[in-house]
RNA sequence: GCCAGCGUAGCUCAGUGGUAGAGCAGCGGUUUCGUAAACCGCCGGUCGUGAGUUCGACUCUCACCGCUGGCUCCA
């Protein structure tokens, strides 16, 4: 298997330097940047003498398979930094690299009219590169820095065979039809407006009914552990966010303060701050520890307007936030009991799968260097433990401690920005957050800052594309539809969804005067999971016939049999289907 | 924010330097029907916004707004 992945490494990291042969060739002059392989495929940067087209792809495209059908051979050399220098003279680019390697030597690959400084491995000819496509054209900064030149990215993906491409392709497609954006419109679950601003989510009934039943289920089970809920305002004077720090640390993502009786306030872009004002109305013992503030707490936060997508990303959105104080002593069994937490709600939401960070301190931090390893230790432990699977993210702590992320695996295997769980040491310090130990004196608590879907908008958009909209019935907004045949089967279709309303399943009747197969087909479109369709059998026999979103007709049968069957299949939140 | 592309009716999309078209939706009728679209008619757009070029701009130019794909960012 990895044998195999390396193989495929090489051939796509070879497929980057046709190209960069292809643009040599079609572009003189061109300048190049790097050409890594990278998942699926590969990529190359220039500096070319005018933006590309689509077309040109196309054109790049052939010229690429050219080289490859000349069977060229990739040639290893190892030359010195001065020849190399000289050998790369036009090529400012490549000269910084040079500049920034250590030895003494550099090594470098020719295919064809092209030489690049490399490091390799390289498959042994051209025609070694099997299934490629060239998917887009993109600008990426010179080494990743916005204050370098821009350059133009080439993508491209490459496979060992054409069936292999055929199939990622299909999942590109896949991904399309899934898409949150597409089928929000659709489900007409959400919308976002121009007049209204970017980035600000406006829930529609169906989508607000989704919302509001992830959110009962949410703070069900948080009161179960121990949370608990609480409010906090929208605003507060910016004076609070000078003593956190946020207004030197953050405030390039806070909006800018209002004036009210000439003092300034803010939006909150966070929840903590609040919670901790709450802490503080008394004196806290170690015996109250831990205490667990849980908020659907909305905050805004401006993000660049570049960034901004769907649901998924925002710049106003509810967290499921919370914010446990504690002693040290306590913290790794306060977030053993979050992630145990987690895991509960991702299996409930239907993630089997999901991938752990563990991220460590950064270059720029708040506490000791002793607190922080204390801390970090303390997460190592929890992961441990619980003998989960995670890869440490060095350096990728927030500024006020180290964190845990959780990322999910959708349905296509692509990974969402799940729970987070977040040790903080700047705040207790900065607003002063006691309590009273054992010995009498004062001690600082363990602040933990954790969410367990993220924001209510990213995770929505996360189910939809999970679910391809086709969600489990619990979570259904309509789960029943009730389709009169004719006008004369109103009367009892109402008859049937008073029934099933009285033990809240969520019913609609489609009362329109419309043909039956319409009423279906909208159904359908909506993936309302069950149809019941009524008409003159049904009504002489008080039953209704049984219609899933799957296509499937499962006849006549009686109401308390439909009952008997949704009922635990709502219950025990079901994923399946049906 | 940066690079590139895009913006035509509520939605999906066609169109061209000579003042806009389809399907669906909506509305009005007719139809009362057995498991994914009944039929007829009507309504609907200052072609994202603003400026410029032109006898004339939806079409060309520029600016702005928004969206899409990336890059950077995501405490």
């Amino acid at each position: 298997m990895e044998a195999k992945e390396a193989k495929l490494e090489k051939m796509r990291h070879s497929a980057s330097h046709v190209m960069a042969e292809a643009v040599q060739y079609l572009f003189p002059g061109a300048k190049f940047g790097i050409g890594p392989a990278i998942e699926d495929g590969f990529y190359y940067d220039f500096e070319l003498p005018r933006p590309l087209v689509p077309d040109d792809l196309i054109t790049i495209e052939s010229k690429m398979r050219e080289i490859i059908a000349a069977d060229l051979p990739f040639a290893a050399e190892e030359i010195d930094r001065t020849k190399a220098r000289k050998l790369f003279g036009e090529q400012p680019y490549k000269l910084e690299l040079i500049d920034d390697l250590p030895d003494e030597t550099v090594s470098i690959y020719r295919q064809g009219s092209f030489v690049d400084l490399c490091r390799g491995p390289h498959v042994n000819s051209t025609s070694e590169i099997k299934a490629f496509k060239l998917t887009s054209i993109a600008g990426a900064y010179w080494r990743g820095d916005e204050k370098c030149p821009m350059l133009q990215r080439i993508y491209g993906v490459a496979f060992d065979t054409e069936a292999e491409l055929e199939d990622y392709l299909a999942r590109l497609t896949e991904a399309t039809k899934r898409d949150h954006r597409k089928l929000g419109k659709e489900l007409d679950l959400f919308s976002l407006h121009e007049e209204a601003g970017p980035g600000l989510v406006h829930w529609h009934p169906k989508g607000a009914l989704m919302r509001q039943i992830i959110e009962d289920f949410w703070r069900q089970e948080h009161r179960k552990r121990g949370y608990d809920i609480v409010f906090t305002p929208h605003i507060s004077k910016v004076g609070l966010w000078k003593i956190s720090g946020h207004w030197d640390f953050y405030r390039d993502s806070m909006y800018s303060p209002m004036d009210i009786d000439d003092v300034e306030y803010v939006i909150k872009p966070m929840n903590c701050i609040g919670h901790i004002l709450m802490y503080k109305t008394q004196l806290r013992s170690y015996r109250n520890l831990p205490l667990r503030y849980a908020e659907l707490g909305t905050v805004y936060r401006y993000e660049r307007s570049g960034v901004l997508h769907g649901l998924a990303r925002v710049r106003g959105f509810t967290q499921d936030d919370a914010h446990i104080f504690c002693r040290p002593d306590q913290l790794e069994a306060e977030v053993t009991e979050v992630v145990q937490l987690a895991r509960f709600m991702m299996n409930t939401f239907g993630f089997s799968e999901y991938e752990l960070l563990l991220s460590t301190r950064p270059e720029k931090y708040a506490g000791t260097i002793q607190v922080w390893e204390d801390a970090t230790e303390a997460l190592r432990k929890v992961l441990e433990h619980l003998e989960l699977n995670y890869e440490v993210d060095p350096g990728e702590g927030v500024f006020y401690g180290p964190k845990i992320d959780v990322k999910l695996k959708d349905a296509l295997g692509r990974l969402w920005q799940g729970p987070t769980i977040q040790v903080d040491f700047n705040l207790p310090q900065r607003f002063d957050v006691n309590y009273i130990g054992e010995d009498g004196l004062e001690h600082q608590v363990v602040m933990v800052h954790r969410t367990v879907l993220g924001s209510m908008e990213r995770f929505m958009a996360c189910l939809i594309e999970h679910y391809a909209g086709v969600f489990p019935v619990w979570l259904s907004p309509i789960q029943v539809t009730i389709i009169p045949i004719a006008d004369r089967h109103l009367d009892y279709a109402n008859k049937v969804a008073g029934g099933l309303r009285e033990c809240d399943i969520r019913v609609q009747v489609d009362d329109r005067s419309e043909r039956m197969n319409l009423k279906i087909r909208e159904a359908q479109l909506e993936k309302t999971p069950y149809m019941l369709v009524v008409g003159d059998k049904e009504m002489d026999t008080s039953q209704v016939s049984l219609r899933l979103r799957s296509g499937e007709d499962l006849g006549t049968l009686s109401i308390s049999q439909f009952m008997d069957r949704v009922k635990p299949i709502i219950a025990n939140k079901i994923q399946d289907k049906l």
